[in-house]
DNA sequence: TCATAATCGAGACGGTACGTCCCGTCTTCCT
DNA sequence: AGGAAGACGGGACGTACCGTCTCGATTATGA
């Protein structure tokens, strides 16, 4: 038997879901918790009781569209995996959920921290994870700073997405991943 | 000869800074039209006549902050000349303008491109006339991709100053600069 | 049972009366909306949900001042309640809101027309009756064109308050009743 | 030789025109300054050089309007020339000046009393000099007020231009004459 | 005859109120 | 009982005029 979503769940489900659809149409700033509330069928006041600032809701928004999380093949080549990375990465920022959820990170500092911890950090640790399968097989020098070496692959693609709205693609990438990668 | 600046370019630089004043209380969100005016003293339509949005103004605040380009300095070393550079990129980013520059940026993409020509672009060249030196001294090798360099350069102190909310230091920024630089 | 009135009567009478208040201060043209919301505690897109115009909240207090209809009272001579009905006409006039309906009233064609058949036809009716009621008395005589009694009673109130700024007073009234009536 | 005018003088014209032109246009509350400035081709500081608020420019206007003054004609019977002035005076308060001198006299006590002294006045004495000739050929009972006779003739007509928003035609004049005449 | 002053148009300016939109809260009514 | 619907007080928006002001360009004159 399938267990029948509560009224609750499925409200914010929509609820996300229209804000996802909104962004496609408007940014951030132009967002309106009222359009939310009349696209998803909820009224306002159900919004506010689960979310405090209408930034809480997109990264709510953010975090389901970007629900899969990317997970290291150790069959692939380091470099294949890393390329695959960005690239997911880039999808993700290319929606306007991706590019509002820019918007909101340099404006509130504590959803950029939830960002970091949430978001960022897991990609991480699956990016070193790979790193250091690199460096097992000796197919990397060992005497790298590892946090310098994420940055320099992930720090490129917000780079050239928020500031050169240029979306990077798969020869920047490679190329990127080859240099980084000596 | 002093050229007496006309009634309007003193109003202007009045504006220009009351907005850079505010931003350094408020983010860009709370930034409203009426408070600069009041904080300037000047009109609310004075200002519409010169700016048709707010992300403008906050444009020309930004411009005003960072007028004095960095300029290479062919006595240093190539390295120093880099880690001056991104130290004063990393101060720019650190005021209220800053950060407010990069939330416009996120969300309008005209701002964003007139970032690129007129910020951006020009820094980037300075940059490039230093790699540049670099090669012809023979302190860098000389099959790089230009741009793909400085994206490294840039990409990691955007990164990290936007999305991990953590100002470089000088200590981050030596290893960034010899770890690109091999 | 006491029928609870709802909110918004509530609100609207507070409004009316607020508006009341104020003109017994400024004229029409000085009366402002803010000003209004502001004395009555409700906000401005309140008024606007009610009201269309200004003009439109001024014909409510107006109405709303000028509630109580003058009555015919048979025991009295027919001169005596003409007299009555006019001072009471006399006395709405010379408050705030009365002067300001007549304001309206030069402007807007379509509160002129409300106002002749909320305010003035009912009260002319009255006096319809007032005037039969003399004829069939055999006190008046019974060839008139009623209309233009009417209007030779009421044109002087309003033309004495509006052109001449003079306050009509017992004795005129009475002078002029009688010399109407012969 | 024609004496050309002034500058002064010729401007001031034009702007007086511009004025009663945009008065069949639009209201009072909605004639503005910038618009008669604009109509007329003067600069706003040349208005407020001459007059201190709109309503006197209305007012001047009004006068420039209604220049000539209705004239007592001996030959013709008394209740013609009644007839006559009285619609002499509808053909003036039908214009746009006209019904704004009237939202003006409303609201503005002091251009009430101009109103009164510079145009009524004249007009009303005319009218008693009718009179007066009228009792002295015994035509006119000789025991009437004098004051209230003129406002029964008046009143009437204003009050159904203003009030009952209707303009006075020539069978409603001649029977009110009648009327009151007896 | 031409400098020199007065006058005017044009319109920028600091303001105020407009009418609208959305905020976040709170009440009402329906299911 | 819980939620949609939306009224409410509030505040900022972008606009239109206000009345004041500076600026040139245009007259118009008296040295």
């Amino acid at each position: 038997m399938i267990e029948p979503k509560a009224r609750g769940a499925r409200n914010r489900t929509e609820i996300v879901n229209a804000t996802i659809e909104i962004l496609e149409e408007v940014n951030f700033s132009t967002l309106t918790i009222e359009a939310v509330a009349a696209r998803s069928g909820a009224g306002k006041a159900t919004l506010y009781r689960w979310w405090k600032r209408k930034s809480d809701i997109v990264f709510d928004a953010f975090m389901a569209k970007s629900e899969t999380l990317f997970e290291f093949d150790p069959k692939k080549s380091i470099d294949e995996n890393f390329i695959q990375q960005l690239l997911t990465l880039t999808e993700v920022l290319k929606s306007g959920v991706g590019r509002s959820m820019m918007t909101v990170i340099t404006e509130e500092k504590d959803i950029a921290a939830e960002f970091l911890t949430a978001y960022l950090t897991p990609r991480r640790a699956e990016t070193k994870k790979m790193l250091q399968a690199g460096i097992d097989k000796g197919e990397i020098r060992d005497d790298l700073d590892f946090d310098v070496v994420l940055d320099m692959l992930y720090g490129p693609i917000y780079f050239n997405f928020i500031l050169c709205n240029r979306i990077p693609d798969q020869t920047y990438i490679e190329k990127l991943v080859r240099q980084v990668m000596r």
